[in-house]
DNA sequence: ACCTGATATGTTATATTGTATCTAACTTAC
DNA sequence: GTAAGTTAGATACAATATAACATATCAGGT
């Protein structure tokens, strides 16, 4: 149990979501993509590549960069991962499925990823940014600070 | 000229912020620091650092990595350069000395950056991620899409 | 002018992150 | 079963970034 919830509940949710997404859209969810898919789901703190490769490694001899990075891409164009840009890194989506913004929210205490979708805020932002003549496509927004969890703790240890 | 601006009264303009700046507060605006500002006010679009590293070499034959980095670093304390996390590259800032949130439009088609600052609505976007009880320190905000001036080229060409 | 502490740069080596390319194995549809 | 497409193995390399230590330069006090 991390901060109140269980979390093989969480990445067994999250291996079922993406069985479920492959087989609808008949892409392969192979055991190689399975098992970097679970270690990301692991925590809720970025992994990097190179992290998942040392722990492939222990059951899969032969695996190279190219093997962590293919499957990455895969999870990528999937949409069941995030690559969170200004760590070099990945991170378990958990909005599988669902058409969304992503806004990531980075804890610096606990360094745990939230996703938050504010689809009205983005609404507002692309609107505003519309009216210098950019039409927004896609978009990479990470924000650093302290989460929920963290904040109570600090305050508690003061 | 450019897109109908003066581009060397661009850079020229920069170089001159970044020396008041740094004059200001005391900080050491070296010959180096001012080549590399000034290559990466070369162009509107985001500068590589490696990019950086072959042009400064023409002039300072025993640059290395470092010599780039450290000037980037630098330039970055100062807030005379952004760095764009989605392209591991570095855009001149057009706001120095202005407390700002950075959010970048990146141009898909003309690969050129502005900078956009809006205040009102970053306050409405920290507001709404407050309510989920995290605290916001900096963001990282890079928007992609296409430009108000390829927009229109886009249109005419259709 | 000279010393000194702080800052900046030189230099070498190495760490980290990510791709290109070619081959072999596997999967699926016919 | 076989061809076409997809996935994975394997080797090499490219691109991005930092560590660590030596040297040079600068600003301020004497």
């Amino acid at each position: 149990m991390i901060h109140g919830h269980n979390h093989n509940q969480c990445i067994t949710s999250a291996i079922q979501s993406a069985e479920r997404l492959c087989a609808a859209r008949g892409t392969r969810f192979t055991p190689m993509r399975r098992k970097v898919l679970q270690l990301i789901w692991g925590s809720h703190q970025a992994a990097k590549a190179y992290d998942l490769l040392d722990c492939i490694k222990v059951s899969e001899k032969g695996a190279t960069p190219m093997t962590i990075y293919r499957a990455l891409q895969f999870l990528q164009d999937q949409g069941l991962i995030h690559r969170v840009e200004t760590l070099n890194a990945y991170v378990g989506c958990s909005h599988v499925g669902l058409q969304h913004e992503v806004v990531l929210l980075i804890c610096e205490e606990c360094q745990q990823i939230k996703e938050r979708s504010a689809p009205g805020v983005m609404t507002v932002l692309h609107e505003d940014i519309a009216q210098s003549g950019f039409l927004t496509k896609r978009s990479t927004i990470e924000i650093y600070g302290t989460c929920g969890n963290c904040a109570v703790l600090l305050k508690a240890a003061q």
